[in-house]
RNA sequence: GGGCCGUUAGCUCAGCUGGUAGAGCAGGGGACUUUUAAUCCCAAGGUCGUUGGUUCGAGCCCAACACGGCCCA
C-alpha cells in the first residue's frame, strides 16, 4: 500500500509541548491533536513505546501504548503522522498520548549518531541534510539567517526600499576589485560576466528616479576560500537618494541593531571571542588617523613599501600605493575593530565611487564598518559628477588591477543622478556574527567544496 | 601557493614496538506498560581515502596523489 500523499490539520510540535506542559504529572488532555515529523529517538519498552518526534518547531515525546496504537512498527529516522491527546508522563515529561501513527516516509539507510551528532565538517557541509537532521544548533542557526534576510526587508521596505533585480549575467563587470567568473552566451556569441556587485546598475535605477532601491542577492569573486570568503555569497546594496555617508551611517547602525534585536531579542554578541554590543553609536574612527596611529600613513609608497617589509607582510603582490594602503589595512588596522566600528574617509586613490570631502580632495566621503575584527561593509556618498567619474575611472584604468571604465554608467550619470549615500553589507557575514559560528562555510548552507573525483 | 594536522563499520571514536581489525550508538532478530543516550540477550557489519614502495608480514614505516581542517601568503 503506498504511503500517505499528504498529513493534513497538523500542529506544530512546540504548540503541543507546551499545552502538554501545563498538565499534571500523569494527566492527560481531553482534545485531539495532529503531530507530524521525524522520529529522533526510540524507547522501546515492550507494549509500551516512548518516541521522540521532531519538527522545526521543536521536538516532543510520544506515547505509543500497544493497547491504544497496535504494534509500533517505526525505525529512528523515519517520518511520521500522529494523532492523540497532550498528555504528561509520571515522570513528568510533556508528551502526546498517541492513537494513531501513520507512516510517511520510510528511512532506509542508518541515520548518523543521534546522540554525538555528525561532527565530520566535509561530510556536514556535502550531506547538509544530515547535518541538519542531526544537530539542532545547525537547523536553529539557519532558521535564524532566514530570520535575518526577512527582518532587512521588513526594516528597508518600511523604510520606503523597493527591491529590485538587476543583471547577474553582465556584459561588463564593476563596482568592486574582485576577478568575476567568465562565462559565454551562446546566442549574443560573446563572453559574459557573472556580477562581483551590483553598485553599478543600481545607481542607474537612482538616476531613473526610482530614489530608493535595494538588491539582496548573490555576488561571485573568482578568489580564495576562507573563513570569511565563500565564492559566491549574499550581498545586500542598498542606495538613497539625498542621503549622504553619515546618514547612511546611522541606517545601517540602525538596520544592524533593529534586525538583531529582532532575532535574539538581544544586541550582545559573542563572535570568535569576543564579546560586542551591537546597539549604537558604534565607534568611528578616521582611516587616515587610524594608520598614523601605527606609523602607516605615508603618501609615498616605496616609503610604506619599507614599513610594511620591516613588520614581515609580503607586499610583493601589491603594485601600487593603494593596493599597499590596503593591505596595511587590512593587516595591522582591521583585527583590532572588534566593537562595531565605522572607519571613515578613504584616500580617493582607494575609492573610485566616492565623493571627495569638503576640506581635502584627497579624501573621500566614504566608510567601512567592522564588527569583531572582521569587515562587514563599505558605503558612500555616492559620486554623481559624470565629468569627474569619467576621471576617476581613466586615472584607475591605468593601474593595475583597477577599475575597468563603463562609459554606458558615465552617460547615465550625466543625465543627473541625485545626491546619493550608497552601502553594500556582506549578509553571510552578519550572519556569522548573529549565530557566534566562526566560518562562512556555517552559515552558506552549501559552501563550494572542490569535488570528489571517482 | 607554503607549512602542519586529519581520512579506520552508516555515525562518533580506539587501535601498543609492524604480527592478519575493536568499542559505543545506529541497522537486523528477540524480551520488557512510564522511559529520557532506557535496559538486557543474540546474530551481523570493514577496499583501514587512493596508488605505489619497504618488509617474511603494513591500519601502523616511506613516497606520490585526492579530499578536508587549521595557520601563513
Amino acid at each position: 500500500m503506498p504511503l500517505p500523499k499528504r498529513f493534513p490539520a497538523r500542529d506544530e510540535i512546540a504548540a503541543v509541548r507546551s499545552e502538554a506542559e501545563r498538565l499534571e504529572a500523569g494527566e492527560e488532555a481531553g482534545e485531539t491533536r495532529r503531530l507530524a515529523g521525524r522520529v529522533m529517538a526510540r524507547r522501546g519498552h515492550g507494549k509500551l513505546v516512548f518516541l521522540d518526534l521532531v519538527d522545526r518547531s521543536g521536538q516532543i515525546q510520544l506515547l505509543c501504548a500497544a493497547d491504544r496504537v497496535g504494534t509500533v512498527d517505526v525505525d529512528l529516522g523515519d517520518v511520521v503522522g500522529v494523532t492523540g491527546a497532550p498528555a504528561k508522563t509520571k515522570r513528568g515529561e510533556p508528551s502526546l498520548a498517541v492513537d494513531e501513527l501513520e507512516l510517511l516516509a520510510k528511512i532506509t539507510r542508518p541515520l548518523p549518531d543521534t546522540f554525538h551528532g555528525l561532527v565530520e565538517a566535509e561530510t556536514r557541509y556535502r550531506k547538509r541534510y544530515l547535518d541538519l537532521l542531526v544537530n539542532e544548533e545547525t537547523r536553529r542557526d539557519f532558521i535564524l539567517r532566514s530570520g535575518l534576510v526577512a527582518g532587512i526587508r521588513r526594516y528597508l521596505d518600511a523604510q520606503g526600499f523597493i527591491e529590485v533585480e538587476t543583471p547577474v549575467l553582465q556584459p561588463r563587470y564593476g563596482g568592486a576589485f574582485a576577478e568575476p567568473f567568465v562565462t559565454h552566451s551562446n546566442e549574443l556569441d560573446a563572453d559574459l560576466y557573472l556580477r562581483i556587485a551590483t553598485e553599478l546598475y543600481l545607481k542607474r535605477l537612482i538616476v531613473g528616479g526610482l530614489e530608493r532601491v535595494y538588491e539582496l542577492g548573490k555576488d561571485f569573486r573568482n578568489e580564495g576560500v576562507s573563513f570569511k570568503h565563500n565564492p559566491e555569497f549574499t550581498m545586500l546594496e542598498w542606495y538613497e537618494a539625498y542621503a549622504d555617508y553619515r546618514d547612511t551611517m546611522a541606517r545601517i547602525e540602525e538596520l544592524v541593531s533593529t534586525v538583531a534585536a529582532e532575532v535574539l531579542g538581544t544586541t550582545r554578541v559573542s563572535f570568535r571571542g569576543h564579546d560586542v554590543d551591537l546597539a549604537p553609536p558604534w565607534r568611528r574612527v578616521k582611516l587616515i588617523d587610524e594608520l598614523e596611529e601605527r606609523g602607516l600613513w605615508t603618501r609615498d609608497p616605496d616609503d610604506l613599501r619599507g614599513r610594511l617589509d620591516e613588520r614581515g607582510v609580503d607586499t610583493s603582490k601589491d603594485r601600487s600605493w593603494a593596493q599597499l594602503t590596503d593591505h596595511a589595512l587590512s593587516h595591522f588596522v582591521e583585527p583590532d575593530l572588534v566593537e562595531p566600528t565605522i572607519l571613515h574617509d578613504y584616500p580617493v586613490e582607494l575609492s573610485p565611487f566616492a565623493r571627495t570631502t569638503d576640506d581635502d580632495p584627497t579624501v573621500v566621503e566614504r566608510f567601512e564598518y567592522f564588527i569583531g575584527g572582521m569587515e562587514l561593509g563599505n558605503a558612500f556618498s555616492e559620486l554623481n559628477d559624470a565629468n569627474e567619474q569619467a576621471e576617476r575611472f581613466a586615472q584607475q584604468e591605468g593601474e593595475a588591477g583597477g577599475e575597468r571604465g563603463d562609459p554606458d554608467y558615465v552617460e547615465a550619470l550625466s543625465y543627473g543622478m541625485p545626491p546619493t549615500g550608497g552601502l553594500g553589507l556582506g549578509l553571510d557575514r552578519l550572519a556569522m556574527i548573529l549565530t557566534g559560528r566562526e566560518t562562512i562555510r556555517d552559515v552558506v548552507l552549501f559552501p563550494m567544496l572542490r569535488e570528489r573525483k571517482a
